[in-house]
RNA sequence: GCCGACGUAGCCCAAACUGAGGCAGAGGCACCAGUUUUAGAAACUGGCGAGUGUGGGUUCAACUCCCACCGUCGGCACCA
């Protein structure tokens, strides 16, 4: 399409004189003055605005929400590169794209600063935000500000409380006393996932075991849709996420089975994943904690005995460094259990590495063929019965005297925890233990001792903290009608305006009177608020919901709009929220899928986790993450100051996979800059030829071409082949390498703007527009400025540029160089057409010159040849 | 200890490790030389480089497949 001057409507926008400034570009590249003047204009245009728009395929680009700290780094910085490249792909692409931008603005960084500095938790926030809202502007990303969000508002968090009570009415939020994780230092709960590895996910303390009442949120009902879920995602999510989430999710298959306590009515239950052992169990033992123990132990005499013994374990238990492994100990009770399927009776023991926490908090011990109760068997001395058999050669030998049912522990070294075939085991003898497992199960069951049964790792997410900085749990508790949820209608639940920030103890909402004390929503008498807050990850569960609908005040978002932009198309991230946030978001999203909200099942199709971004640490050649401590960081907005923000964003992409450890160098820097400028000042010398002969609007034909042209123009066919591939698969570093590529093959090419044919300028507009469009994703504005200097007016968004498409056959090669091998070295290149027979391709290869010097004198074999690609000539 | 990922020039990274074995080099940084400059820097021009962590095997042919080992990183860690 030729463009008109909006002044005097000529066609031509060089010819008129009143658009000279239209088209006016400097012939020095100045990054600052190009960054303002397009931040400006997107922003008046509202270039990245976008509206539910049924006609066009709608693309949603994700980044994680940052936390207002205050400041942004370079983390950040690749985050939202990353994430700005591949909306800016789908949109030239033709693409609705959403991209919008929140903060995570609740959480313990501003309570500290309350804590330290007595300034307002909502103040400091609320800096911080207009603070980085700037940075990310300077930064040129493409966000719908529109749509912008944050936690800490009333607007928002109202709905984290709406969440809070249809689970409460689901029964999936409830209230229980339990031992909970415990980071001494910041003084709040931490759930399983966030003290994961015994340390508390933020500061690193190690965390303790405290007894304390609890809101809990039921994400076990879950446990096995979030297992089967992956299989939707399993495309899309990088294979080490779905591993670790698997992991945490812990699924375990086996039976549960009661042991008769002999002498009594009570059976003991345990869960096994090894039921067609249960013949080599020589013992049952049982947790510290376990709470049939009291009455178990009733009329035992050796009752002081083994609860002094469950004490100094539980002792123990509470101060044990993370991933320290005690060694093992217990003690027999002198009760006996019977084996429900042998009819033996075995001893009862209480031991430490059995964990309350897991299955039923007790086990039966099997020595023979398991590891840990190998070892205490050796410990004390209990018998050893071999009850499964070797079935294959590469399994490993474990030496057993391999006859009878009698005692192993003299001759066994380990534990045999192979499958294999049931040996000692009665009737159920010769069965392999896959079978046995199975049918075993079912006997158990049939006869009332027992069933097969699943258990997962997986724990209720705990979500109270003692903590101002949150939403409130919408609770209120009466004297006279107990819990009582705060009725929709009332919601939200306001934090107050100020509490005192004492940094101990329980929720600083407690000591604000007028935000405790109230009425019964039910009675109307007096009563008092729930004082705890939600865990912060609540807010993050669903922001990228309410992008789609962020004004909404009657409900947390209209299901049409979410129909519309959701799922999540691309999200990108750091690995660290591998469990944590991504496991609960799918979660929440499961939840809201019950209660009608919505009707998929996962949030997010794709997922990219971005590597680190690492500096070298001063005096120890190190490459760390930045960090203040280290003194190794580096500031985005010195580095926009000096390069500016489109070298910034084309060097992070640059330079390294995005998966992968980014190291900075500022020298790596320079370089982007330097490309810029080159395809800059190239533009400078050509834009007033080109932008003119786009009066000539139809292509030559291909025998106008000179050889260099044509040339010119495979290279840029190719290059659009290669980033389009190259932004499918998100490899950003290779389609810069490709881009830099065509930009010397310009360079290279030796025309002159006055006196180019006309078929060499079209050969070079073909390329340096191709070059401009692609390069948008990387630097924006650079590209806005050339592409206008190109003469195209409007802007590239509101202009409805398109991404170049390539064209096959311009592609492809019109000579292809054959490599010869002799005896797989290579010894020749032959030069041919793309289309050559496989039969031609051997006579050229075995006339050729080189090839000859190698063959002759020597007997052919055999001669290979891979069409397009090689051929190899075997010799004696 | 268990599970997983990864080892290619001085460095970061390519080459279909993706369902398929087929010329190890696209690009950048650094380095060297030259042009320009009072000098430096910048810019431009031209150069420099590894046989793919180690050892075996399969094959006409192995970065690619198989086996063993070494190293780095990450996750889990008495989960029955």
């Amino acid at each position: 399409m030729p463009s008109r001057c909006f002044a005097c409507a000529l066609l031509s926008v060089v010819k008129c004189r009143e658009s000279v400034k239209v088209i006016a570009m400097d012939e020095k590249y100045f990054p600052e003055k190009v960054e303002e003047k397009w931040q400006q204009r997107w922003e008046e245009s509202g270039a990245f605005e976008v509206y539910v728009d049924e006609a066009k395929p709608e693309f949603y680009c994700l980044e994680m929400l940052p936390y207002p700290s205050g400041f942004l780094h370079m983390g950040h910085v690749r985050n939202y590169s990353i994430g700005d490249a591949i909306s800016w792909y789908k949109r030239l692409r033709g693409f609705n794209v959403i991209h919008p931008i929140g903060w995570d603005s609740f959480g313990q960084p501003a309570e500290q600063a309350a804590i330290k500095r007595g300034v307002n938790p909502r103040d400091w926030t609320e800096e911080n935000i207009g603070h980085m809202r700037g940075q990310m502007k300077r930064l040129g990303i493409s966000y719908d500000w529109r749509r912008e969000i944050a936690a800490h508002a009333p607007e928002y968090y109202k709905w984290d409380q709406w969440f809070f009570l249809k689970m409460y009415e689901r029964g999936l939020a409830y209230r229980k006393m339990s031992q909970i994780n415990w980071c001494p230092r910041e003084e709040t709960v931490l759930s399983n996932e966030q003290s994961s590895g015994g340390v508390c996910w933020r500061c690193g303390t190690q965390v303790e075991k405290r007894d304390l009442e609890q809101w809990f949120l039921r994400t076990t009902r879950y446990a096995q849709q979030l297992l089967d879920g992956m299989k939707e995602i399993e495309t899309g999510w990088p294979e080490r996420v779905l591993t670790m989430q698997r992991n945490w999710i812990g699924r375990s298959e086996g039976a549960y089975l009661d042991f008769q306590i002999k002498g009594t009515e009570e059976r003991v239950r345990v869960f096994t994943t090894r039921i067609d052992t249960i013949y080599g169990a020589n013992a049952i033992v049982m947790a510290a904690e376990h709470t049939l123990l009291a009455k178990l132990l009733e009329n035992s005499q050796l009752k002081p005995d083994v609860e002094r013994f469950a004490e100094k374990v539980r002792a123990t238990r509470r101060r044990l460094e993370p991933g320290e492994e005690e060694a093992k100990e217990g003690i027999n009770t002198g009760m006996l259990a019977i084996n429900p399927f042998s009819g033996e009776s075995i001893p009862v023991w209480i031991a430490n590495y059995v964990l309350m926490e897991y299955g039923t908090g007790a086990v039966m011990s099997v020595p023979a063929h398991d590891e840990r109760d190998f070892e205490f068997a050796q410990k004390y001395s209990l018998p050893i019965r071999q009850v499964i058999g070797r079935i294959s050669h590469d399994q490993k030998i474990v030496p057993t005297t391999e006859e009878g049912g009698g005692d192993q522990s003299a001759v066994m070294t380990q534990a045999f925890t192979d499958y294999g075939a049931l040996i000692n085991s009665g009737e159920w003898s010769g069965k392999l233990s896959e079978d046995a497992k199975r049918e075993m199960a079912e006997f158990s069951e049939k006869n009332g001792f027992g069933e097969a049964a699943v258990t997962y790792r997986l724990r209720d997410w705990g979500i109270s903290r003692q903590r101002f900085w949150g939403a409130p749990i919408p609770i209120v508790y009466c004297q006279r009608c107990g819990i009582v949820p705060v009725p929709e209608k009332d919601l939200p639940v306001r934090l107050p305006e100020r509490a005192d920030f004492t940094g101990v103890g329980q929720s600083p909402l407690a000591g604000v009177s007028e935000f405790v004390n109230t009425s019964c929503p039910k009675c109307g008498e007096l009563a008092k608020r729930e004082t705890d807050t939600m865990d912060t990850f609540v807010d993050s569960s669903w922001y990228f919901f309410r992008y789609c609908d962020p004004e909404n005040s009657q409900m947390p978002f209209s299901k049409d709009a979410v129909a519309y932009w959701m799922p999540v198309d691309q999200y990108i991230g750091g690995i660290e929220h591998a469990v944590m946030h991504l496991l609960y978001t799918r979660f929440w999203t499961k939840m809201m899928r019950d209660i009608g909200l919505i009707e998929f099942d996962e949030p997010v199709k794709n997922l990219l986790t971005q590597g680190m971004v690492t500096n070298i640490v001063e005096g120890t050649g190190e490459w760390k993450a930045m960090s203040k401590s280290l003194g190794n960081g580096v500031d985005p907005d010195e580095m926009i100051q000096a390069y500016g923000s489109d070298a910034v964003r084309l060097f992070v992409l640059f330079a390294a996979p995005p998966e992968n450890e980014l190291r900075w160098s500022e020298a790596g820097i320079e370089g982007a800059v330097r490309f810029l400028r080159r395809v800059y000042s190239f533009v400078w010398r050509w834009h007033e030829r080109l932008s003119d002969a786009m009066q000539k609007g139809s292509e030559p034909s291909q025998e106008e071409f000179s050889q260099p042209a044509r040339a010119l123009r495979r290279k840029t066919h190719q290059t659009v082949e290669r980033i389009t591939d190259d932004f499918e698969s998100l490899h950003f570093n290779t389609s810069v390498a490709a881009l830099m590529e065509l930009s010397n093959a310009l360079y290279d090419f030796n025309a002159q703007p006055v006196a180019a044919s006309a078929s060499d300028a079209y050969a070079i507009r073909e390329a340096l527009e191709s070059l401009v469009l692609m390069l948008a994703p990387f630097a924006p504005h650079v590209s806005e400025e050339m592409w206008e200097a190109l003469g195209h007016d409007g802007g590239l968004i509101k202009g409805n540029a398109r991404w170049p498409k390539a064209n096959p056959d311009l592609a492809r090669k019109e000579e292809l160089e054959i490599p010869v091998q002799v005896n797989g070295k290579l010894r020749s290149r032959v030069l041919v057409a793309p289309d050559i027979s496989e039969e031609e391709l051997r006579t050229i290869a075995l006339s050729d010159e080189k090839v000859k010097s190698y063959t002759s004198g020597h007997e052919i074999v055999k001669v290979i040849v891979v069409p397009q690609r090689l051929v190899n000539v075997v010799v004696k």
